[in-house]
DNA sequence: AACGCAGATGTAATCGTTTTCATTGGCAAC
DNA sequence: GTTGCCAATGAAAACGATTACATCTGCGTT
């Protein structure tokens, strides 16, 4: 591989020169820029960008660590970030940990040095008390920080106010009894869902009492046993708000054995706006979260303090969520995936992307 | 942050043997590595990979190229790199790349230096010859191959294999005209499957004429507008075979706003066993794809050639495919969903997972 | 003619490692 | 008491760029 000296020999210039023609940073002839470029290109050269990141201190490269990659969810903050990444020219390393806040810290300390900046999914209070000391020193931006105190850049989702605004929904469609699977203990995306049922019940001065709240763990297996349950209610509620669409899945597929049907017997609401959610049958109104949004702010946010490579501000933003009404809520006739069978959820917008809708890749198998 | 230079000073020792502790790569007497590890860590140090990179001359990183960031196909084939590249000790880059030849190359010219290897998805031929001369000087494994030159190494889907056993399987049934909806033109995929199609017709001595091949470009739209066609062919057709789910999804749903009965009139198979397959009402009947194999198949593959940093040797792959029979072909009465509440088709398995499913990471917009 | 200035280019220090080669010191063998 | 050897360590040369500073050219001004 040449290397710039090799350049600087073959066009007869210092290395000063080639390395200010390839970063345009200090004025050059344009006879002697044109010939270095020319030369540059026949050799193939390329700066090698160890030798500059080492002199910079700069990567061009961020970070984003995932607690897992499994799912969609993940693949759209991914997206989010590629988008923002491809425009301001960074690159992505991505890096999935297990939640153990050990090897967060461990895998971040891999990561240094290799990145300008980090988004991370904390996903529970000891990852996020070792990211944030981290946070003080580097340029990280949280994903899900929960309740955090604020000292780091950090956008969560409105899940407070996506759950009341379901469960209010729900009431309106005149339910009085309405029941709630929630997701794990402590996790903070489903406190803040189970709050929002809550003030919903609250607000609409309906019955709450803590049987109405069915155990979960964002499993769609939690969600077929947790029918069981449900159907021993008495009396029994006539809609179930679940804490994600996987559970509300899972829980639809029981009731569907037991000769429950919905919505008439029973309404649904979910939490996510997964893309299976449209297409089942009845669909399922939930609440939509766009996860590469999340991935697209969080990399704009971030972007500014990676490349002055200071701590990025503390700053809090709440990404709006929506609800998105389909069948199962009783709300209305539409079969949802036959009502709009040509606007698949996830068409892909703007200039990143073609006309082919999401599925319309190059690959097939996709 | 702390360089070799300071721990070696507080330690009072060389910059030397500081490296050779963290290397491990010479005799060091065990009380000088303690004490220096202690030193280290007190100083919270950690070696510079840039510094380290442009000695070594290796990065320790991979870069996934691929056509586009949408899609579970290309979340699941990153996962798949992800988890050989945590057993392996390489971080990931991603990086997608319209499908043009130049852009490709542009992206790949980005990513040299900072990485070892290349696992790239080549969506089309022209982009398959740029990224092939590449490959003659750099490890490379590519995605999707198609019918290209066996020299360099590739992994490629058994598109015809897997064409062939769904629809012999629509033949064993008792269908005599099947359909096939098919995918772009001079996609290597699509292809492949047009060829399967043909084959199990021939081998089971079914007509064939070029009408009972529907154009589609595999997204849901085409799959909702072949519909059109379909019902004006006659005799209608009593089986499909989608080449990929989302035409199939697409034409499924025109069907049932035609009052087209599935399966009980029309049998269907599709191809990929999307997530949304398995919920479908009926359950979708079609061919699996691993692509998390498919990416762990190319890591594992790529690795060796990585670490000692020379061409892969041409190896060409198969990635087998299973044909999943649901509902909607008819064969059997279970409603596919309702049929396997518990087990989510994409249980994490192995160490890299915990016992979570799927959905059930701590974060819940999964 | 001498001066000053500015634009274009070159020289050399620097970034933080790894690694080769040299040096040291201790110990066994003679 | 040499000698030789080996294990442990250090000194210094890479690696390939960026960039502060020095130098060299013209050329307009006085």
């Amino acid at each position: 591989m040449a290397t710039i000296r090799d350049v600087a020999r073959e066009a007869g210039v210092s290395i000063a020169t080639v390395s200010r023609v390839f970063n345009q940073t200090a004025l050059v002839t344009e006879g002697t820029a044109q010939h270095v470029r020319s030369v540059a290109a026949r050799m193939d050269y390329w700066p090698n960008s160890a030798a500059r990141s080492l002199i910079t201190n700069r990567t061009h490269a961020i970070g984003v660590l995932l607690p897992d990659l499994y799912g969609e969810f993940f693949s759209e903050v991914i997206r989010g970030v590629d988008l923002v990444a491809r425009r301001e020219k960074y690159q992505v390393l991505v890096s999935s940990s297990r939640a153990s806040a050990d090897t967060i810290v461990s895998t971040v300390r891999a990561l240094r040095g290799r990145i300008d900046g980090l988004i991370v999914m904390a996903p529970d209070a000891d990852a996020t008390t070792a990211v944030r000391e981290f946070a003080t020193r580097f340029p990280v931006v949280l994903l899900n920080p929960g309740s955090m105190a604020a000292e780091c850049s950090a956008i969560s989702i409105a899940n407070e106010e996506g759950a009341y605004t379901a469960v209010k929904h729900l009431a309106a469609l005149g339910h009085e009894r309405i029941a709630m699977l929630t997701g794990p203990e402590g996790n903070f995306d489903a406190e803040g869902r189970r709050r929002g049922y809550r003030r919903a019940l609250e607000a609409a001065a309906l019955e709450w009492n803590p049987s109405l709240e069915l155990g979960g763990d964002f499993t769609e297996a939690a969600g077929f046993h947790a029918a069981g349950a449900f159907v021993r209610l008495r009396p029994r509620p006539t809609a179930v708000f679940a804490a994600n669409d996987y559970m509300a899945i899972g829980m639809m597929c029981a009731l569907r054995d037991a000769n429950v049907r919905v919505p008439q017997d029973v309404a649904f609401a979910g939490f996510d706006d997964i893309a299976i959610a449209q297409y089942l049958n009845p669909a399922l109104t939930t609440v939509r979260v766009d996860a590469c949004e999340l991935g697209e702010r969080a990399m704009q946010l971030l972007v500014p303090f990676a490349r002055e490579r200071r701590p990025a501000d503390p700053h809090r933003e709440t990404l709006p969520t929506s609800l998105v009404v389909r069948a199962s809520c009783g709300a209305q006739q539409a079969t949802g995936a036959a009502a709009h069978p040509h606007r698949p959820r996830h068409r892909p917008t703007g200039r990143h992307h073609d006309e082919r809708t999401a599925s319309g890749h190059d690959n097939p198998a996709a």
